[in-house]
DNA sequence: TCCACTCTACTACACGATTAGTAGAGTTGC
DNA sequence: GCAACTCTACTAATCGTGTAGTAGAGTGGA
């Protein structure tokens, strides 16, 4: 199931998707960023792919729009995305962090911040 | 010039450089797993296609056969993948890091190895 | 009812990645 | 020198993604 992959865009579509809720193609093909926004036709095409894909269903109809909604989970689809990467370093964590690090995207407040989580679930244990 | 974007097989193709420091197209299929290897060929077309996009180089010729190079490093590369992955979360960091904690792949030893690495760098500030 | 509008379902095309075959040039051992 | 082999350079097919057009079915207000 959760061994499907979505491409960028499809994953914006998705993201849509579950910030909505629910939705027409209509719908998402307006709440994407109207800069360089693709044609109608072009999020429905990838919406229909997505629902070969098993990604999202129909579930009712509006008029006579069909109404999707997400199969996927934001959470599965992200965590494929980030296992997907690591793979690619031979499932290593540490270039990933150093990166974050070098980029300051990671800071010593976030890192405290982990410190504590982990220490909770070392206790849970 | 590192706006180059390299496809999971070609990162495949790289890796084997980056090990093999230079190699002919035979030397990189070779070192490739056994299983599923690609033909001879392929891996050739592959090689030729990272040379026009200047991730590859010839440098020199044994035999009949080119001998090439990577030009881009790997550090350089695995940036570029990483990048890409935080962009598609908005650039933010907790997702892949709330992933690597998740199933492991970040142990406190590890987080309290970056503190560290963290500290040093607050302090040369 | 009927016109204007919307949506569907289908088709089509371009491009990049992946796959590999083939003709012919180059190389090497004998 | 020549036969066997290797490698190159080119060609080509296929697949996924992104892009969008079009014909016709469906819907809703006047």
């Amino acid at each position: 199931m959760s061994e499907t992959r979505v491409s960028r865009f499809e994953l914006q579509l998705l993201e849509k998707l579950w910030d909505l809720g629910i939705a027409s193609v209509r719908e998402i093909q307006e709440n994407l960023p109207e800069k360089d926004r693709p044609a109608y036709t072009t999020v429905q095409t990838m919406i229909y792919r997505l629902e070969e894909k098993g990604a999202v269903r129909r579930v009712k109809k509006v008029g006579n729009a069909h109404v999707f909604q997400a199969v996927l989970t934001r959470k599965a689809v992200h965590r494929r995305l980030i296992s997907d990467l690591l793979n690619l370093f031979g499932g290593s964590p540490g270039p990933v962090v150093s990166h974050l690090i070098e980029t300051g995207k990671l800071t010593l407040a976030d890192v405290k911040e982990l410190e504590k989580r982990l220490c909770a679930m070392e206790e849970k244990r």
